[in-house]
DNA sequence: CGTCTAGCCTAACGATCGTTCATGAAGTTC
DNA sequence: GAACTTCATGAACGATCGTTAGGCTAGACG
C-alpha cells in the first residue's frame, strides 16, 4: 500500500479525488439534506467501482465534497450506508415488478412483466443494482440474514410465476428452481454489461430477455409475440391513466 | 474496525484461525512446495467468502499454517496470488471447453458442449470461478486488461458457436450478442448456488442448462433430445478411448 | 439580544494493513 | 566440513483504516 511516501497528518486536508468520473460536490458550505443525497450518491458510484472494502470513508467524503468526520452525522457507520443502500433498492425493485404483475392477467404475462420490469430496474439503476448483489458478504451478520432473506423472497415470487405458468400448460420445464436461478441471473446480469450509449435500448433489452427467458421455458413463437404485445399494451393504458 | 482492545505486537503469533471452515495447515516444521498449495487453497478460500480486499495476508498466512512473511517466499505480493488464481482458472477453464467442442460436429451440438463443460467446470471449481469473475476490479490496470482480454476471448468463442447455429438454421435468436451475455450469465452462475449435496448432480444440472440455452435460442424438443443423446454417447467414446 | 441546535470542521486515536529486514535452521554441493 | 541455497521466522516500518472528541458557525427561536 506504498502510496504517498510523504507522511502528512492523518486527514488529508483538501485531498484530489482518488479516481475517476466519480460526482464531486462542490466544496461550499454547509447545505443540509443535500449533503445525505451526495453522500448516498458518492458512495453508490465508489462501492460499484471499486467494492465496499475498497471504499474508504475518506474516498466517500472527498467525493461528496466534505470532510470524513460530517457522514457520521448522516451515517452512524460505514455499513449503515451500505445497508440504506441496499434496502432502498430491493424495496423499490420489489414494488416495481409487483406493479408489474399486476397490471396483465395470465401466468406467462405476468412471468414476462416481472423479467421485463426486473431488467428495466436493472439497466436504469445498474451501479445500486450491482452493488446490492455482490456486496452481501460484506455485511455483518444480521444486516446479511435480513437482506438474503429479502432476496429469497424476491426469488420465490419467480418461481412461483413460472410454476403458474406450467401449471396451466403454457410453459415447460424440468426444474423449476433451476430455471428460476437461470433466468434471474441473467436478467440481473444486465447491469453488468447495459450501456445507455449502446446500440440497443434499454426497453429492447428487457424484450430480448422476455423472448430468451419464454423460449428456455418452452414458449412458442406466437405465444411470446403475444405476450410481448400484451405488455406493451398495458404500459400505455398505464401512462394513459398516469 | 475497533476488533482486538488489546494493544499486542503486530504480529499475531500463532493467533486462531479468523473464521469458518478453511484449511488449517499444521503449524509443523518446513514444507517446501506444500506451503505453496498451502498458500492456494487458503487464498482461495478466503477470497471467496469475504473477498479479496477482506482477507488480510495475515488471515491468508493463518489459514495456511505459516507466518505472514513466509507467504513472500512464494508469491511477490498479495496481488500476485489472486493474478495466479484467476490465470490458473481461466486456462484450465478454456482448454476443458474447446476439448469438449472438439468432441462434436455440430454448431448446435458444440454450443451445446461448450455450455455443459462450462457447468461442469464452473461447479467443480465453484469458489475459483467466483474469485476469478467477481475480483476483476481488484485488479491494477495491467493484470486487470490482461483478464478482461481473456474473458472477452472466451465470450466471443460462444457468440461464435452461437452464430453458426443461426446461420445453418438449427438456431434461432434477435440478437447473438445479448443471447450471449445471458446465456454465460446464467452458466457462470451456477457457481453461485451449485450445492454438490443438494438435490441435483452437476450432470443433472449440466443437462439441465443445455435445455434452457438452446430452448431459448428457438430449438425444437427433438433438436434438444438429439443433441443431449449426442454429447452424452462422446462422453462415453472419450472415456473408452482413455 | 441571548440561547440553542444542526451541520460541518480539524485533529487525532488505536488498530490493522501490505510489505521488508535481519536472522537462522535444514539440505545440498563440493 | 565449509560454502551455499532454500524455506521459514519474529519484529518492525510507514501508511491507511474506521471512528471519535471537541470546537466553530450560521440560522432558528425565545
Amino acid at each position: 500500500m506504498a502510496e504517498k511516501p510523504t507522511a502528512a497528518p492523518d486527514t488529508a486536508a483538501p485531498a484530489p479525488p482518488v479516481d475517476g468520473p466519480v460526482p464531486e460536490g462542490d466544496s461550499d458550505t454547509r447545505r443540509g439534506p443535500e449533503t445525505r443525497e451526495a453522500i448516498d450518491l458518492a458512495a453508490i458510484e465508489l462501492f460499484a467501482n471499486r467494492g465496499y472494502h475498497a471504499t474508504s470513508m475518506r474516498a466517500i467524503a472527498s467525493a461528496a465534497g466534505i470532510q470524513p468526520a460530517a457522514i457520521y452525522h448522516w451515517y452512524e457507520s460505514k455499513e449503515a450506508i451500505l445497508i440504506g443502500l441496499q434496502d432502498d433498492f430491493m424495496e423499490e425493485l420489489t414494488e416495481a415488478v409487483e406493479a408489474a404483475v399486476d397490471r396483465v392477467e395470465t401466468p406467462a404475462a405476468k412471468l414476462a412483466a416481472a423479467v421485463r420490469e426486473h431488467v428495466v430496474f436493472h439497466g436504469l439503476h445498474a451501479r445500486a443494482a450491482f452493488v446490492t448483489d455482490s456486496e452481501i458478504r460484506a455485511l455483518t451478520d444480521d444486516p446479511r440474514r435480513t437482506l438474503i432473506a429479502k432476496r429469497d423472497d424476491y426469488q420465490e415470487r419467480f418461481r412461483s410465476l413460472i410454476e403458474a405458468g406450467v401449471d396451466d400448460g403454457t410453459l415447460k420445464t424440468s426444474e423449476d428452481r433451476v430455471a428460476t436461478y437461470a433466468i434471474l441471473l441473467q436478467c440481473t446480469g444486465v447491469a453488468l454489461w447495459f450501456d445507455p450509449r449502446g446500440p440497443l435500448s434499454l426497453d429492447r433489452v428487457a424484450d430480448l430477455h422476455v423472448e430468451l427467458v419464454l423460449g428456455s421455458l418452452g414458449a412458442s413463437p406466437e405465444l411470446i409475440a403475444g405476450v410481448l404485445a400484451e405488455l406493451h399494451d398495458g404500459e400505455q393504458g398505464e401512462r394513459k391513466a398516469a
